[in-house]
DNA sequence: TATAAAACCTATAGTTGGTATAGAGTCAAC
DNA sequence: GTTGACTCTATACCAACTATAGGTTTTATA
């Protein structure tokens, strides 16, 4: 098949397939006479795996290092298994780092008074720094 | 003050203060005679405001919004508002994304054997996509 | 069969929010 | 006068795509 029906079947783009190849994750396929790509169906389930990799958060390079283990079935799969355990510990500090957000941006003073102006308004105030945050900022040191 | 001091002041780094300038999110400063920038007080508050903003997940372009509001005190508050809701129900999306992220991460099957190979890795036969999932993707529309 | 439209090709640049480097200039202390 | 700390500009890099320009190939229609 060509890269649009590749595209189609798989539901990425016909840019992002090339950027796959390009990246050393999908293999170049086949060419034919005027230099078209050429897919088995082989590739579906190969962009497949990386697609429900890329929808557990998994960075190319990490399918990368998935991929490389396939390559080797003899060796021990504790490195997927860590893998996954430093993924699930990744999305839940992102989680908690996200719940402080809304309960910041949740506390804002809001509902401006209908008409009210820029001048007074509440969320702009709380977003500028006070006086303690910024001696807070003093304490800090460079990199 | 120069930039090494005003970056000490807020924790940014001075690369991270020439960029911002560079954004037009930080207003360009005096200049020593060897060409060295020099800024007032009133920048260590301009930048709490941009980090403040930016600890809130508010895009570069999210604050130069709110600054140019600022620049009009007559103006109704209501998009600073609107800015915040959005930001709030962004912060909602990604935190059920990432729930239902981490619920698939978890079931995961895990614990593979000590010194199982990667040929029978359980984790790896869950990465790889069914002939339901192959069959789900052929559904879909390219955009 | 001619031609137009659709699909494909490569190469390159842009996105976001910075970080890192090279190579040069400035300034203070000793 | 020289060392070292600080600063300057310009440029390149990161992830993971996305978009564009300009050209070629294939397919469908007149």
């Amino acid at each position: 098949m060509k890269i649009g029906e590749l595209a189609n079947r798989t539901g990425c783009s016909i840019q992002t397939i090339r950027f796959y190849e390009r990246q050393g994750l999908l293999a170049p396929p086949e060419r034919s006479e005027g230099n078209f790509r050429l897919y088995a169906n082989t590739a579906v389930q190969q962009l497949g795996f990386i697609k429900h990799c890329r929808s557990l958060d998994m960075t190319l390079d990490e399918i990368k290092q998935m991929q490389d283990l396939q390559q080797s079935p003899q060796l021990s799969c504790k490195s997927v298994d860590a893998l996954i355990d430093r993924k699930l510990h990744q999305v839940e500090v992102r989680m908690q780092e996200l719940a402080a957000l809304k309960k910041t941006l949740q506390s804002m003073p809001r509902a401006c008074e209908p008409g009210s102006a820029i001048a007074d308004c509440d969320v702009l105030k709380h977003l500028k720094p006070s006086a303690n945050e910024v001696h807070e900022f003093t304490v800090k040191q460079r990199h």
